[in-house]
DNA sequence: TTATAATTGTCTAATTATGACAAGTCTAAA
DNA sequence: TTTAGACTTGTCATAATTAGACAATTATAA
């Protein structure tokens, strides 16, 4: 449920011919992790978001833009109030952003 | 840093005249713990929201809105692309809730 | 001062997440 | 029909995070 992330992962993997195995060693994974985060039972670690960018050569913040809304789904996603939540929670930002481009 | 739900939960109490030991009581903590939520040092449990809601006499899930909004703020308010990132999960939201009110 | 309310700090226990690996399925080539 | 490679599934110990409990402190006012 919600796997934006991991969607785009195996995506750009194979758009790239590349085997899990070798995304996997280039971070410090092996395969079975891999899987899983593809498919969304396990979640790649924060740190590990630039590295898959690098890898599948797609530019900064790309991954991250999706990884970070996958965990805002997971959080507010069952919720009746989700997109007050969501709504309240963007004000928010705007406000406290207003000093940046 | 975003603690809307605290700030919130401290008027409320305030307002109805009640100490943080009895909220404290009512929830099965200590009031080290509430004076920690009040603040955003600890966060509430999910399950305490709707305590919080029946004994400070708000509406259901006005307290819960806040709630889920720190947790989104916690988990995306430092990131550059967090305005993107909200607005991605918004639109996944908005489309698996066509068949809602 | 004394009493009450609230806050701070700390420590252990509970919970949850992570990593590692064995074993499994699936597909295609031989 | 078996071999090999790619991927998936399941499990489990351990690491890391979070929560709960409580003593001690600060603040405020009578």
């Amino acid at each position: 449920m919600a796997n934006q992330f991991g969607t785009k992962i195996k995506q750009l993997r194979e758009a790239n011919h590349l085997f899990q195995r070798e995304i996997a060693s280039a971070l410090n994974t092996d395969t079975p992790m891999l899987s899983k985060i593809e498919r969304g039972e396990r979640k790649a670690k924060k740190e590990q978001v630039p590295l898959f960018e690098k890898i599948l050569k797609v530019k900064k913040h790309e991954l991250l833009t999706l990884w970070l809304a996958d965990q805002v789904l997971e959080l507010v996603s069952n919720e009746p109030v989700a997109l007050k939540a969501i709504d309240l929670a963007q004000r928010e930002i705007k406000g406290l952003t207003l000093n940046r481009s």
